[in-house]
DNA sequence: AATTATCATCCTACTAGTAGATAGGCAAGC
DNA sequence: GCTTGCCTATCTACTAGTAGGATGATAATT
């Protein structure tokens, strides 16, 4: 791949994730890069083409960081917490969530781009399953939620905390959130399992 | 005020709720509503204009939910779960949230939109911190929360699902969600208090 | 080694269509 | 007779995308 194809996809990416899909163009691409809007035309056809590989390679990218969240932390809690650090890079750069941005524009939305959008929320919830259940086997997390619970709270949370605080409080106020998922997630203080009923 | 402008005005705000703000035009609101283009710049000199009307009515109409909330139900439990409930709406009708689509596109956004996208998410953090302290002090929340933690992660996660459930699985998937909220902000089931260290 | 052909990458110049917005006119109602 | 609410026609700026040419590097041929 060449250097122009990938400074054009890292340009795309940051465009979209501040302005939405409709927000950008080719115009704005063309002054960032430095060569003509047709020349774009060159490496990317057509505009739905470019930001389906721009798709692509957010997907990959997040994959690839969760496999190495795996290695490097044993706990289900650091393990969440490490992805939810993925997030703060967002919010550190001004950048919103590619998929986000790519939402808000649904009704206008190429199918290819709709259904890698449904992908990338599929994996991230079927990772956090995955993750859940190993904790909850090793008594890690509050047992109290399903993994499909613990799943969906994490990313939505997540989600809307990067949409949030990008607009108020930066990452002071990401990580009241990431702080809240915490606690929710770890199992009640040491307890003598007393039950009612 | 006038028919012509109320219907504009629901009309805008759900093309933006499902395209976008820049994925949205006079024409077609124009060919929702039934008069030309030029005749809507007539009740609506710019588009940032009417926009940030539209803005204006749905906070509006958030805040007076808000406030039936609270005449309607007394546990801090019910009334976040009522909010979660004006969310839920959203997804039923395929709609986003008018705020999450204008700050996807923040780098674009006429200010006064970002000041009235701001002022909606404060307002709505405020309201549940209220809540939730009102709720702490009557015990019927998990005390392990602080009111901010217990805000941030009831619109984050709110504003989260609605944005993926959209795209995934409805209502079904977004209950899924408002239960896991219930769950986390409930009072750890009948403890004996006991504490380590 | 010199020459030729091929290809990748960019360019200028252009298209048709759409964006938000304006000018000025027409009809109905108070 | 002025205001309200709409119209047609038009404007300028911008959109994604196309046509065809210039450049320069590399490969193939002589």
């Amino acid at each position: 791949m060449s250097d122009m194809r990938n400074e054009l996809l890292t340009s795309a990416e940051g465009l979209i994730r501040r302005r939405g899909y409709s927000g950008f163009s080719y115009a704005d691409l063309s002054d960032r890069v430095g060569i003509r809007k047709a020349s774009i035309h060159y490496h990317f056809p057509t505009k739905e083409g470019l930001v389906a590989t721009v798709l692509q390679t957010y997907r990959d990218r997040y994959m690839g960081a969760l496999h190495r969240i795996e290695e490097n932390f044993g706990n289900a809690l650091d393990r969440i917490d490490a992805y939810g650090r993925l997030y703060l890079i967002g919010v550190d750069k001004g950048l919103g969530c590619l998929c986000a941005a790519l939402s808000s524009e649904l009704e206008i939305l190429p199918v290819d781009l709709r259904t890698g959008t449904v992908a990338f929320f599929r994996e991230h919830l079927a990772w956090i399953e995955k993750i859940y259940q190993v904790g909850r086997q090793n008594a890690e997390v509050n047992a109290s939620l399903d993994d499909l619970q613990a799943a969906r709270i994490v990313v939505s949370s997540l989600e809307g905390a990067l949409m949030i605080e990008r607009l108020l409080d930066g990452s002071a106020g990401f990580e009241i959130t990431m702080k809240a998922i915490r606690t929710s997630l770890s199992p009640p203080i040491l307890v003598n399992a007393t039950r009612a009923g």
